[in-house]
RNA sequence: GGCCCCGUAGUUCAGUUGGUUAGAACGCCUGCCUGUCACGCAGGAGGUCGACGGUUCGAGUCCGUUCGGGGUCGCCA
């Protein structure tokens, strides 16, 4: 039972209102502004709710002289009584503002070296410096809010999932490393020289074995990992909402998912979410936004122009569309007046995808302006301009090249044109889309073999399935995933439950028997034991949180995130080890340092 | 691994064509100030110009290497 004494509990500051006025109050926290009047001095107090303007007068010498060695961030407890401030002194700009507290006691709970950054400032740090110190940037308000609010959506879903007659259920993080997928952090064991543990890239096997086991429904929220290079939107060790289901069809997880993301979204925001998302299959995103994660909040969609250039006297063009590839373009809208340098920045920037070259036709009133258009007769360019709905001002881009890789430029010049052309902005709302019928496999030409596109463990449409040995290409999966904004949110699939399926599909990926005995033993065991038909899906709970809290960078909303080359700038890992843990390990550094 | 951007005071930045003692703002320190709220005023301290090497009479500035941070391509079943 707390006990309460009238006048020592502590109100937060952020909460100091009117209603308190005449109270006595003792107020803990951070010294966050100090402004030193030499008679009268104000500190900005701040706790995680919030500020409060806190007063001395000189009428209490001992407290007064004390006040005066107060620097920022000196974390202090405060006694004294609420008051409202002066007629003119109210600062509309704090919740507090109205009122302030007149210190009757003062303790200095710790004082604190001058912070490498303010923490009251608004300006911004160079984010090495910030990560050093992460614990001052984590107590700004800014990123703390971040936090917070990821706490908030947490709880959410775990209230939604648990309501819906989930199991939350923990999944080892020392396990073994399985072919296929990125590059696993290795673990090495002290009792078994020589062998290794790997860290989860996902739990993927053990909720298909909760599954075997009867949980009917599983999720987790948890860290899985992956020795990837890092991005924006990428860390190595990040945060999935996992999920599992018994006895379900694609529509079932989806609903699921959609039914999660719109309480949470309503919980953390006050609106659920438009659901259901809208639907679009691979094919099609791929042949409409040359992308499988498609953002949908503007156009500028891509126009097949293959059959029409066929037959044109521009070689570029007609090589390329009568020896199988594609030629598609994108109109930008209203973007005549790019400049020579701006178009060529633009062919730049496709190269990099890959494309040979950007053609372009500038459309004016009544004439054209373009390098290629002298390749077309009057009549192929009068049906180019209707294909591509072209209205004076327009600006037509093209590439051709093999499907794959205009698709990679277009797709990627699409998100270029609309970021110069402002075409995104803080208003423009969000866009979920489900992205279905995925390919089951695809051709690796670096490794000579198809590989799974989602994994392995991913079941094929049934109609399918005598597909997979003969023609790999044509087989679609029951997977989908989930993109919001051009974001991949989430993923999944229903997964094999069937043990010759899965034997079959291992053999589609070019392992070896004896391979698939040694690494997915147990799971063809689990198989044949009667599993349930089962799927699910899994969420990147670090993107959710950055897409929905506006952050630039998933490092904004993980307390303790690594540089781009993994590194905590903190702790300074990862790090050398002494010579006994190696040799405990059985180990040995080949390199230098 | 490739490409691009950045690195000057504690912080954010300026620094001309290579030229004397490298500046500003904020912060910090000292003093003054009884109604401020990004308080004000006066004074002061504070620099391995990321590091190393080169060119030059002379390098923050030019060249090379390297370290660190960021973005991106590859990679991320």
């Amino acid at each position: 039972m707390k006990v309460s004494r009238p006048g020592t509990e502590r109100i937060a500051c952020g909460k100091v209102t009117k209603e308190l006025v005449g109270s006595q109050i003792v107020l803990k926290g951070w010294v966050h502004r100090r402004r030193d009047h030499g008679g009268v001095i104000f500190i900005d107090l701040r706790d995680r709710s919030g500020l409060v303007q806190v007063v001395f007068n000189p009428d209490n010498p001992t407290v007064f002289a004390e006040a005066e060695r107060l620097r920022s961030e000196y974390v202090i407890s405060v006694s004294g009584t609420v008051e409202l401030r002066p007629e003119g002194a109210v600062n509309p700009n704090l919740t507090t503002g109205e009122v302030e507290v007149h210190v009757a006691d003062l303790q200095v709970l710790n004082t604190a070296q001058t912070p490498p950054f303010a923490i009251a400032d608004y300006r911004e740090v160079d984010e090495a410096v910030r990560l050093k110190y992460r614990y001052l940037d984590l107590r700004r308000p800014e990123l703390q809010s971040k936090i917070i609010f990821r706490h908030r959506l947490v709880k959410a879903v775990r209230d939604y999932l648990d309501g819906q007659g989930f199991v939350e259920i923990e999944t080892p993080f020392l396990t073994r490393s399985t072919p296929e997928g990125a590059r696993d952090y290795l673990v090495p064991s002290r009792v078994h020289p020589g062998s290794f543990y790997a860290l989860p890239q996902s739990p993927q096997l053990f909720k298909q074995l909760l599954m075997v086991a009867g949980f009917e429904r599983y999720f987790q929220i948890v860290k899985c990992f992956r020795d990837e290079d890092l991005r924006a939107d990428r860390q190595p060790e990040f945060t999935q909402i996992d999920i599992e289901m018994s006895f379900v069809e694609p529509q079932d997880v989806q609903d699921l998912a959609e039914g999660m993301l719109s309480y949470a979204h309503e919980c953390v925001f006050g609106t659920p979410l438009d659901i259901p998302f809208p639907r679009l299959t691979y094919a099609e995103a791929m042949e409409r936004f040359g992308s499988d994660r498609p953002d949908l909040r503007f156009g500028l969609e891509l126009i097949d122009f293959t059959e029409l250039v066929a037959d044109s006297g521009f070689k570029v063009f007609s090589s390329v569309a009568q020896s199988g590839g594609k030629v598609k373009g994108i109109n930008a809208k209203g973007c005549a007046s790019f400049s020579r340098r701006e178009i060529d920045s633009l062919t730049e920037y496709v190269a990099q995808f890959g494309a040979k070259g950007l053609a372009w036709i500038v459309v004016g009133e009544n004439e054209v302006k373009s390098p290629i258009a002298k390749f077309f007769s009057e009549e192929q360019l009068n049906r180019l301009l209707k294909a591509a709905e072209a209205a004076p001002g327009d600006l037509l881009l093209f590439v051709a090249d093999e499907p794959a890789t205009v698709a990679a430029a277009l797709g990627n010049l699409r998100l270029e044109l609309a970021r110069r052309t402002g075409l995104i902005t803080d208003e423009t709302p969000d866009k979920y889309v489900w992205i279905t019928d995925f390919p089951m496999f695809e051709y690796s030409e670096e490794e000579q073999k198809y590989v799974a596109i989602h994994h392995p463990f991913t079941s094929p449409r049934d109609e399918d399935l005598p597909k997979v040995s003969e023609n790999p290409a044509d087989v679609k999966a029951k997977a989908y995933d989930l993109v919001l904004n051009g974001t991949e949110l989430g993923g999944g699939s229903i997964r094999i439950h069937r043990r010759p399926v899965q034997e079959q599909i291992f053999a589609a990926l070019g392992l070896s028997q004896d391979e698939v005995a040694d690494k997915f033993g147990f799971l063809l065991e689990a198989l044949s034991f009667g599993a349930p038909p089962h799927g699910g899906i899994a969420f990147g709970l670090d993107r959710l949180v950055m897409l929905w809290s506006k952050s630039e960078s998933i490092r904004d909303v993980i307390a303790f995130p690594k540089t781009q080359s993994a590194m905590d700038l903190m702790s300074k890992a990862p790090a050398p080890v002494t010579p006994q843990q190696l040799k405990e390990l059985s180990l040995e550094i080949t390199v230098d340092d």
